[in-house]
DNA sequence: CTGCAATATCGTTAATCGACGATAACCGAT
DNA sequence: ATCGGTTATCGTCGATTAACGATATTGCAG
């Protein structure tokens, strides 16, 4: 692959090797970004930020969203593990991954 | 909107009052990792910052994609702005917009 | 155990994505 | 003017997303 000779008149100047079609980082970071590529996420996100601790809930009002979809969001945001949820009583607190998103700030200032 | 007095017993303790429904950062931030929130695109944008310039077609040979889907990949980076092209004879050079890789770094870090 | 409030899940629908092949447009060279 | 190589666009198809309402599920209070 990557045409070992020719082809580069005054263009693509440095023709190194690197063979990484799927590094695994490109996939670690896909998956971070796209938890949210999404205004609402990214919303919700900032919301659980402003907050020491979780909103539980609250996402709801503040979001114009209804609350099934929001619910999905924060599935969405779990499964990328930017943000876990912990059963308090009746309602469930949620609240970023510090680590997580360590890793996504990381990630994105490495590019 | 959000519940004014009572409903917070051990859970959620900030109470703050902020009214950002959408905020600008977050359609701005959204848009911005929704460029790289796939795999692929993820590859093109480190393929593109390995070289110093741009790869032009090359992003074909190093991907397992067909020329067609790349293209589209590299149409989504170009209109989310963190990626340009410049004619360059019978190719296009492409290369990474550092303005906009600066403002999603920023962005991210802001979180 | 019954009701209530908070969340999650299900089922649906419209819209979008991701990938591809085929084709068109473009530019330099012959 | 035509050819060859490069890139964009079109049309299609299956899969996924985003959103919602309706319906479970859960845990506490009474």
């Amino acid at each position: 692959m990557q045409t070992p000779s020719a082809k580069n008149k005054k263009c693509c100047g440095t023709e190194k090797t690197l063979p990484l079609p799927e590094s695994a980082s490109a996939e670690q970071l896909a998956k971070l970004t796209w938890a949210i590529a999404h205004p609402a996420r990214v919303s919700i996100v900032q919301l659980l930020l402003s907050r020491t601790s979780c909103v539980c809930g609250e996402i709801v009002s503040e979001l114009p969203l209804a609350q099934s979809t929001v619910s999905q969001h924060l599935k969405i945001l779990k499964e990328s593990g930017l943000v876990q949820g912990e059963i308090d009583g009746p309602r469930i607190c949620y609240y970023i991954n510090q680590k997580a998103l360590k890793q996504l700030k990381k990630l994105v200032a490495e590019l």
